[in-house]
DNA sequence: GGTTCTCCGACCTCACTGGTAGGATTAGGG
DNA sequence: CCCTAATCCTACCAGTGAGGTCGGAGAACC
């Protein structure tokens, strides 16, 4: 179960854009790029799964770069991991069937309705999708200067 | 975050070794690979791993098999998921730190004390285990023999 | 006009998933 | 005793996606 890196790198640039939210100023990649010791080309290519989701600015041309869209106390990180994953999903026949009708894994058809397997599947997704919906970006561009703190549920409003 | 097909069948082969538990004699690789119709060749290597974990049984020789080495409603599938796919964690650098001092990921070096998205990971993978921990093999067997709607007959023989 | 950026698509390499093949080993049954 | 049914075990193989690179085209500022 494991994220690929394009999460990783992704939340890591929001952070990043995050501590420099107060600026004003957008951030170039390549800052970003050098000051987490990332892949410029590789982060190109990531940051507009981002833009495409609405969640950074971009000014094209020199002094430009990017900025968040939002303020990051509005940015939880389930609507920045599905943007950067594409969808959260624990098992491949789970594209996003929260909302449809009755979307089930083609080995289902034979047993009826639903598989054993997908009520486990449901619960992690549901686990997954919480953890990430109560984390916000501010959360984690605080830890990001003083990590001592062991922030322990800290969504309380 | 998706999970492999491993989980995916070893949870549906201990599905129905638990639908069989009561029988007291073994259940063969081949008649389950039949009934949920799955490739035979594959369930063997994938019921390896959860024999090594101590979770079923075997019995060689004909008339041999498997069963599940301990009652249902002891299984916890976070032990059969963590034996299936060898680990739960968000991201590569997450082996298992759940008890060690302070396994940090390359990139984190720089920074101190653990990167921001540490914590972020932390949460996820303890929401995906205390999901998985929180169910029961004993449930699903229950869920796959009654389920809510039942719109066409249910395999029970 | 050159520099500095964002943008965009093609390309490449490598590990791992998913699955197969072929056997050796063990146990029952005639 | 062989035959058969089953577990075991290792090697192999094709496809795919992750992770990353390259080259260039457009846009703003000096």
């Amino acid at each position: 179960m494991i994220f690929t890196t394009k999460a990783e790198y992704g939340v890591r640039l929001l952070v990043e854009l995050g501590r420099h939210y107060e600026d004003g100023s957008p951030v170039s990649l390549k800052a970003i790029a050098e000051a987490e010791g990332l892949p410029l080309a590789y982060l190109e290519r990531i940051v507009a799964l981002l833009k495409k989701a609405g969640l950074v600015e971009s000014t094209r041309g020199a002094h430009g770069g990017y900025r968040l869209a939002r303020e990051p106390q509005s940015i939880h990180m389930d609507e920045a991991v599905l943007a950067l994953e594409g969808a959260v999903a624990p098992m491949s026949c789970f594209v996003d069937d929260s909302a449809e009708g009755g979307v089930l894994c083609s080995h289902v058809i034979d047993h009826g309705q639903g598989c054993a397997t997908k009520l486990l599947w449901m619960r992690v997704q549901g686990g997954v999708i919480k953890a990430l919906a109560q984390t916000t970006l501010a959360e984690l561009v605080a830890f990001h200067g003083h990590p001592v703190v062991p922030a322990r549920e800290p969504v309380n409003a």
